[in-house]
RNA sequence: GGAGAGUUGGCAGAGUGGUCGAAUGCGGCAGUCUUGAAAACUGUUGACUGUCACAGGUCCGGGGGUUCGAAUCCCUCACUCUCCGCCA
């Protein structure tokens, strides 16, 4: 959630930089600002009513205890009009005031002066590649033939006994989960990440302090019996840790790393880009998140952009990064990394991480604040990046190293799974 | 699932319908003392909103009601805890 008064202040930037992020709404821009005005007249007029009502009835109290009824009873008298006029002034705020929150959760996060301009995927910038993109031989399968081939993934089992997107891995396939799992927190927490178990489930509250809710409310799993969210990321209860905080500036930078499965609905894709591991309705990934003074959030971004980039280097596989475009970027983001690894088979680059700093648009609703070095309260950044999500490693990792004596599996992660081939 | 108790400032914990944004203790900060520290003593110490700055307003789990006036009374929802039941 942008901050209103940096809006007011700011109208023109604010409109420029939506425009970048190829957000269409912008009468929402203007909308606000007078629902604002609107809201804070309505505030300051029903507060000079409050403010006389209090000191009558302060007066009353005085008096009563004086004895002095009948002057009391005066003015009773007098200040029983208040209760209706307050009472509309309300109401009319309270509306208001709904209108404008309404209104102003809509309007996504500026982009950071950075970001290119551009309107879908095609526009984003390439910032580095690094490795050599293999070459497969004309027979090389992709992925999903190879997961049936050595039976490492079941999907037709994952469908009957759950849905399309729900795969059982088996075998070799599941030992081959954990030890990336296990593998990506170690690492993790060798940068320093505090490890850490979260639930699997948010209430809506948390769901909505990070910007899931009300924006994202059909990618989500809804237990409606209980009203619990199924997680997407464990960004969600990890950032959620530190809402209504005011946290110690000497706590920063605030560190987490999870793994969890994450449960996307993700309605709506077909065809091959979605085969396989490429789209999966429950998958599991290891997320970072930081949560550090403002001054301090670009250097963690491009920190957490290198570790993961120390991650692929390690797996061995081709990856590259991206800028994203404004249009292309997540609603709540202002600038944002994007990790691909190249996918031999399919002849084509899937992302495998993201990372984002969000400056305030997070800690503004989550209420993440510290007291700085002038007692002045300051809301933090908050950044989070996937380090990493493991269906389209896996697929990489499988596509690319596929071999006439099977699947060989990267140095780092041998120890991990206990083999050096899957054949 | 059944029965009961509770929710107050960073924490613990008082609170009679008016003088309560709230006692007291702990913690934090500043000072005195000390070579320094501890102890002791003194002072100070919530958030939000609003203003150039004051003023003003809101907040005692959330929402609603009664009243001139609610932390205090009523309704409602949520959550927490205890006991019983069930159970990994």
């Amino acid at each position: 959630m942008l901050q209103i008064s940096y809006i007011r202040e700011n109208r023109d930037e604010v409109v420029a930089g939506l425009q970048k992020k190829n957000f269409k709404e912008l009468h929402l821009v203007d909308e606000v600002i007078a629902l604002d005005e609107s809201r804070r007249s309505l505030q300051s007029n029903s507060e000079s009513i409050a403010a006389e009502a209090n000191s009558s009835a302060k007066q009353i109290g005085e008096l009563m205890r004086q004895g002095k009824k009948e002057e009391a009873e005066a003015i009773k008298i007098a200040t029983s009009g208040h209760k209706a006029k307050l009472k509309e002034l309300n109401d009319a705020l309270v509306q208001t005031d709904t209108d404008f929150h309404n209104k102003l959760v809509q309007l996504p996060n500026l982009p950071h002066y950075s970001v290119p301009a551009g309107v879908s995927a095609d526009d984003n910038e390439v910032v580095l590649e690094h490795g050599a993109i293999p070459n497969l031989d004309t027979d090389a399968l992709p992925h999903w033939e190879l997961a049936a081939k050595y039976k490492l993934i079941d999907f037709e089992l994952g469908t009957k006994i759950a849905g399309a997107g729900f795969p059982v891995y088996t075998g070799k396939g599941a030992r081959l989960q954990r030890g990336l799992i296990n593998f990506f927190l170690d690492e993790a927490v060798k940068m320093g990440y505090s490890e850490t178990q979260v639930p699997h489930a948010v209430n809506e509250s948390s769901a909505y302090a990070t910007g899931q809710l009300p924006d994202k409310e059909g990618q989500m799993y809804h237990v409606t019996e209980d009203d619990l969210y199924l997680i997407p990321t464990a960004e969600v209860p990890l950032t959620n840790l530190y809402r209504d905080e005011i946290v110690k500036e000497e706590q920063f930078p605030i560190m987490h790393c999870a793994y969890t499965p994450c449960f996307r609905r993700e309605a709506g894709s077909y065809g091959a880009h979605v085969r396989g591991l490429n789209r999966l309705h429950q998958f599991d990934k290891v997320e970072t998140v930081q949560i550090v003074q403002p001054e301090k959030s670009y250097e963690a971004l491009e920190a957490m952009s290198s570790y993961v980039q120390s991650l692929l280097q390690k797996l061995e596989l081709p990856y590259r990064v991206l800028r994203l475009c404004g249009g292309d970027m997540s609603f709540g983001s202002a600038l944002t990394y994007d990790m691909e690894t190249y996918s031999a088979a399919q002849e084509r680059w899937l992302e495998v991480s993201s990372v984002s700093n969000f400056e305030t648009f997070q800690s503004n609703r989550l209420k993440v604040r510290y007291r700085n070095s002038d007692g002045k309260m300051i809301l933090a950044h908050t950044l989070n990046g996937s380090a990493l999500a493991l269906p389209r490693i896996v697929a990489t990792l499988l596509e690319n190293n596929q071999t006439p004596q099977g699947i060989k599996i990267p140095e780092v992660l041998r120890p991990y799974v206990g083999f050096d081939y899957i054949d």
